[in-house]
DNA sequence: TCCATGATTCGATAATCGTGGAAATATCAA
DNA sequence: TTGATATTTCCACGATTATCGAATCATGGA
């Protein structure tokens, strides 16, 4: 992960909605919630939400995906996983920190190539 | 680690600067270094950086020592920790994701009470 | 006390961001 | 098609942020 991306990222979760509907799809798992469902649990207008949505989409910290007439959106772990390790890396310069983190999905159906 | 503090933490790491700043001092370790020398390691005039070193520390992300005339800064692995543990609280509701990030520094001398 | 050095504060300016209603765009069902 | 629902795009506004030179403050040595 780069560093243009990494303070993309951290901008993106710097804002009280956007954390908030961040720590929201991390907490909703892989599964996800449609826009709709969002908007209502954080009491934010259609329009800021799609806003925010779109912030974090940007990032790279969420993913959307169509369902009928809903989008879905569900957190990136990934991405998750590489902005902290971004933020540690090196820590100490590396002497005694060996810090790992990370949020680790078990795959439901899909087998991954790497 | 409540959100109003950690939005102002990841606005304070938004932004080009002040995260070269805080990863700067996340490698150089507990010693910390000394505004100057930041200020030469990154290339920015010392208004600027004093500016963003305040923002830094006003999000609890670095702390302030003297030191003669020098100021040395220096990161605070406990906040950046708890940062981290925010993002990922309660992950995938708890199921399987167990994860731990963890920057610890050995202390030096002192001794922590708790 | 006087001076040099290290660093912060002040102030003005330009740029970016958050907001939310109205209009536009998808999708589905009849 | 027509209509209803889900969501996004557009737009204009106020608010916040980044920048950096000049002035100021703090420290230590002679």
């Amino acid at each position: 992960m780069e560093s243009e991306l990494v303070i993309r990222a951290l901008g993106a979760l710097a804002q009280e909605h956007r954390l908030a509907l961040f720590r929201l799809l991390v907490q909703a798992g892989p599964e996800g919630l449609a826009a709709g469902a969002i908007a209502e649990a954080l009491g934010v207008p259609a329009s800021s939400l799609s806003f925010h949505l779109a912030q974090l989409t940007n990032a790279g910290l969420i993913a959307q995906r169509r369902d009928g007439r809903s989008l879905i959106y569900s957190a990136d772990y990934a991405a998750m996983n590489a902005l902290v390790g971004f933020l540690m890396e090196n820590c100490c310069g590396g002497a005694a920190c060996a810090p790992t983190a990370a949020c680790v999905v078990e795959p439901k159906d899909e087998r991954k190539s790497a």
